[in-house]
RNA sequence: GGCCCCAUCGUCUAACGGUUAGGACAGCGGGUUUUCAAUCCGUUAACCAGAGUUCGACUCUCUGUGGGGCUGCCA
């Protein structure tokens, strides 16, 4: 099957539209069709400089490259496929050509009502309490004004006529049966004055013309469905089937939105999630596969997906269960690439790390404690910068630890240490010798490894003592343990 | 206001018309543990309401209620 994404390129890419793209991926992929990406840029006055780049890398990123349409090579963007083009300010003689047809056929007038009157007609319908529809004045406009006004050169638009009596049904992949009256259904925009198409004609001429099978959208477009298909209808055409995906939503259940939480993808790349994360938790944001089974793969979810299977409601964006699903695939990176995927936030933040032939053994042991990227430098640090050790640090009072213990207990161990040989300088022998000191002088166990480790890495919480002294090395851990003034 | 969509634990969800309504996240309690994590065990918690159909309704129908979306020369 062939399915499209179609963003506006009007800034970032926001996750629910991740979402549709990451559903009708899938359908593409399952079915060895193509996945399309197509660029609505049809309303001039929202583009956004650079924000086709951003949506390529940002699907990129998440594994879903499109098939055809438009994508990057080199840095620039290009197109690739026999429909296009795939960027609607391309195709605008396309629109033109076909509101014309309907225009003849009868089915769309033109319209020359300015946006003042337009906002003032639809005041008062408010007032009056009736739903602001257009009143039709310039459907009863004789086509001899018309046609001279339009000679004229004067300021117009194309609008679709709605039959007031019928009724348009349709299936819907995923609500099934769904039923609009005419009546109730507005003379949609179909041309702009500035000669741009509105969504509405735009969708249908493309969809029609590049062969998509399925249009999987927002639910947020269902009450414009019957205009969709009312102008299949009129041009002859058979319309694709469509699945109305539910919406994403904040907390208190209305539309996801920013101030509410994060709603750009990149975001989500820039905090330092996985991309296999978060496509495993949209993913499973109104669809399950009926089992009980929740870790999925980009390939998993191929062989698994079905349209039938997602929900009808919205669901809420709930970050804890992204954070757990984050910590899964953490977990299941292998120590390579785990420090793969830290290398973009260590050459911000810990540049150091970088050139550190151990950065793999150091890295392995944050990637059980850490749950987003970004906290990888500030959990890497007391490797490659000295901490600042203070006596509060050390004597923690919950591991009964005092000022006089601490120091009383710290030359010990570090006498013990000395006694390591270089190849001895292990967790198992540090261990061993550890446990030693503490069962001779009758210490409890973390009387003794937690002075070490808060001296060693200068905060409360770390890796383990034994393993943060094996990282750092003999010297190292020695000269840490010197540099502390009791 | 009009139109359309939706409705199971706090959240994401499962359920041939017959189940003690299941799982996961979060919460809570506990085990393990030098800290923080991780991990293991246990546990609290839901069918929006009312009618109807049926031997039997979370499931089907209707009404109500609640929530959401749309109502632009935005998409």
């Amino acid at each position: 099957m062939r399915t499209r994404f179609p963003p506006s390129p009007t800034g970032f890419l926001h996750v629910g539209g991740l979402r549709t793209a990451l559903y009708c991926y899938l359908v593409a992929k399952q079915t060895k069709g193509s996945f399309l990406l197509r660029i609505e840029d049809t309303d001039r006055e929202r583009l956004v400089e650079g924000a086709i780049e951003n949506i390529i890398r940002t699907l990129h990123w998440a594994g879903l490259d499109p098939d055809e349409g438009v994508m990057m090579e080199k840095g620039v963007v290009i197109q690739k496929g026999e429909h296009g083009p795939y960027i609607q300010s391309e195709r605008l003689p396309l629109y033109q050509k076909y509101a014309k047809e309907l225009l003849d056929a009868g089915r769309a007038y033109p319209c020359f009502c300015t946006p003042d009157r337009l906002d003032q007609m639809r005041k008062e319908q408010q007032e009056a309490k009736q739903a602001p529809m257009y009143d039709r004045k310039c459907l009863k406009m004789p086509k001899e004004e018309s046609a001279r006004r339009i000679a004229a050169g004067e300021k117009h638009v194309i609008r679709m006529e709605i039959p007031r009596s019928t009724t348009v049904t349709f299936t819907d992949d995923i609500r099934g049966n769904l039923s609009f009256e005419g009546k109730t259904i507005d003379d949609q925009v179909l041309l702009k004055s500035d000669g741009f198409p509105t969504y509405h004609l735009a969708h249908v001429v493309d969809d029609h013309l590049m062969d998509t099978d399925l249009v999987i959208r927002g639910e947020e477009w269902l009450s414009s469905l019957p205009k969709h298909l009312l102008l299949f209808e009129y041009l002859g055409w058979k319309a694709p089937r469509y699945a109305h995906v539910p919406l994403l939503l904040n907390p208190d259940r209305s539309k996801l939105s920013k101030r509410q939480g994060d709603v750009a993808a990149e975001d989500y790349k820039e905090k330092g999630y996985l991309p296999e994360a978060l496509l495993n938790f949209l993913a499973l944001l109104g669809w399950n596969p009926g089992t009980e089974e929740e870790i999925f793969t980009l390939k998993e979810l191929i062989d698994r997906f079905s349209i039938e299977r997602v929900q009808k409601a919205g669901a809420v964006f709930d970050h804890e269960k992204l954070d757990w699903l984050q910590g899964q695939w953490i977990r299941k990176l292998t120590p390579e690439e785990f420090v793969n995927r830290l290398k973009p936030f260590l050459e911000k933040h810990l540049a150091a790390a970088l050139r550190d032939p151990e950065l793999t053994t150091r890295a392995t042991l944050i990637q059980d404690r850490l749950t987003l990227l970004s906290e990888g430098p500030d959990m890497l640090r007391f490797f490659y910068e000295e901490p600042g050790v203070t006596m509060e640090l050390l004597a923690n009072p919950k591991q009964k630890l005092t000022p006089e213990l601490v120091k009383e207990i710290l030359p010990q161990i570090r006498t013990t240490l000395e006694g390591i040989a270089e190849k001895d300088w292990n967790r198992e022998i540090l261990e061993e010798r550890l446990r030693a000191l503490m069962e001779s002088k009758g210490y409890k166990l973390g009387q003794v490894l937690w002075p070490l480790r808060a001296a060693l890495t200068g905060k409360p919480y770390s890796p383990g003592a034994f393993e943060v002294a094996e990282a750092l090395g003999r010297e190292k851990a020695l000269t840490r343990i010197d540099n502390i003034s009791l």
